[in-house]
DNA sequence: CTGTTAGCGCGTTCAG
DNA sequence: CTGAACGCGCTAACAG
């Protein structure tokens, strides 16, 4: 392996000069500059990321901590698009990014989880799918050992920034779309699971919304899993004029249930996946970009790492309409 | 931060020693051994993996270099298998994972990709999506300058190993399955695309079984892409007994277009993903387990890393009837 | 079985 | 603007 120090001798040059030039140091003469680069060139020289790391302290690594329920697992389409913006926007910034899932570590204490991730050299992590039942990975947040950025739930320190879209408010946009082209009075909404952030946050704009409108709501745990919404929909769709779901699979078992029963509601989605055109069916979405959210928890890991303290930030969304074919075209 | 030199001091011993017991060096006397422990214990001592890999040189660092195509993309379920199961095994090997996208890297030359990974200190890369028409990494993989294994392509060489199921006995057999369930003699068969590797091995399998069966056997290209399987289906599928896909997604083209033309034919699908529970039709697949399959993959880079040679692994899959409650429940 | 020592490749003072 | 020298935390001979 050729090192720094090769360079300076072909460029006849002290080490730290070669350094220098590589981390873009001011006070460097365009001479010497180009004398270093050119013996760069010729020798083929790989600047060694270990090495910097080790000296100067900054791995530059972070973590992506992905929670995919059972439901979600089978259909990763969200969380692969969180995935590619994560590594994506990680590359172009320079950084590491290690993916880790909640299975593995789920059993450990925080204790532990520290040793993990510093034993990594890990210097944030952006958590994605937290519920407020996991209480080890708030009080690591609490402890602000690491920088954090958490997606879709409101919790800010010193440390920790979050970044999310306002899902109070997007509920209440699509719900209420459906309702209103529907002329839909009696509402089932199934939500998804309690203690969830998104879903109390839905759940709010589900309110509000039955509120404004004068609606007569009705609210269901769906748990985010299809069959439960089948179930639900089984249960009350019938005295109901539209069904209100939390996610699209929920939506998806809520249609599958209304055609077994050949009776026509119309069902409002929530997430906007591709899978919804695979079903040949038509609902009203949000569309969220899963892949800039999580691009922009990068950007945000980054500016924590520099001086930044944690923040909160809300990003855009838009109404959709997806139908089959949509997405093949 | 707190190093083996504070635990040796701690102790009551070298530097070496610790790096010995931690290391699992043989020829350490319990009493040392248990003295240091203790140290490390009270010290909340973390090994640093970054210095680790300086002076050994070992970065136990791998990549995951992910080819999804555009149709794939949309329903990752394939690709996030792949990845759990390679992050999974990683994790249990102690090596450190991180995934690449193709796109990340699909414009740069042989060079390019040697410093890029040399650079980030790779030592072993695990590639998934490989075509015949993918020079740049056909090049590179020639080159031996990494460990590499290849996920479904039969590239071996001394650096190089592969890892598959056998894609032309399992198009053979499932299709087998399907067509004498329904006793049809024309088939109409959509491939992949051609200079895949995977696809000519299945055009292979059904060849075989054209003959062994005394089929008549039409193959179309359908590009893995639904939308193409639906018009070839439309196209087609009216004057055959069977429709044969490549994939579960060309599958569910395919079904479509049959429902929309109103006409009963069997389909047989290829992947087994779970998205065709969602679907709600029924049909034959072929059952892989894709998390196995990449985490065989990363225990053949570490035997690559230690002194084997690189060489050629066939696994094991099964035939499965995909349905509707098969999959929520 | 344990301790000493010399690097690994790079970043960073601090003199010149 | 440049260079010599030290140290990051650890591993790996080698010596005892």
């Amino acid at each position: 392996m050729i090192s720094i120090k090769d360079v300076a001798k072909h460029a006849g040059v002290a080490i730290s000069t070669v350094s220098k030039v590589l981390n873009h140091y001011p006070n460097i003469s365009d001479e010497t500059k180009k004398k270093v680069n050119q013996a760069i060139d010729e020798l083929g020289f790989v600047p060694n990321s270990i090495a910097a790391a080790l000296s100067s302290k900054q791995s530059g690594r972070i973590a992506l901590l992905m929670n995919l329920t059972t439901q979600t697992q089978a259909i990763d389409e969200i969380g692969m698009q969180y995935m590619a913006g994560a590594i994506w926007q990680a590359e172009k910034l320079k950084m590491d990014l290690i993916t880790v899932f909640f299975s593995m570590i789920r059993d450990k204490s925080v204790q532990e989880l520290k040793t993990y991730f510093r034993s990594q050299n890990i210097e944030g992590i952006i958590v994605y799918g937290l519920s407020k039942d996991d209480t080890v990975l708030h009080e690591l947040i609490a402890s602000m050992t690491f920088k954090i950025v958490v997606i879709d739930a409101p919790i800010v320190n010193r440390t920790t920034s979050c970044v999310w879209i306002d899902h109070k408010q997007a509920q209440y946009e699509i719900a209420k779309k459906t309702i209103l082209e529907n002329n839909a009075k009696r509402i089932l909404y199934i939500a998804g699971k309690r203690n969830g952030y998104v879903t109390d946050e839905r759940i709010a704009g589900m309110e509000q919304l039955a509120e404004d409108l004068n609606l007569t709501l009705l609210i269901r745990e769906g748990y985010f899993s299809e069959l439960e919404a089948r179930k639900l929909t089984f249960q009350y769709g019938a005295y109901k004029d539209a069904v209100v779901c939390a996610s699209d699979l929920m939506a998806i078992g809520a249609m599958n249930a209304l055609t077994e029963m050949d009776i026509f509601r119309p069902v409002c989605g929530f997430d906007g996946i591709t899978l919804m055109g695979y079903v040949g069916k038509q609902m009203n979405t949000v569309r969220q970009n899963f892949f800039q959210i999580s691009a922009e928890a990068v950007k945000e890991i980054r500016a924590l790492l520099g001086d930044s303290e944690g923040r909160e930030q809300k990003l855009g969304y838009e109404l959709a309409r997806m139908q089959y074919l949509d997405i093949i075209c």
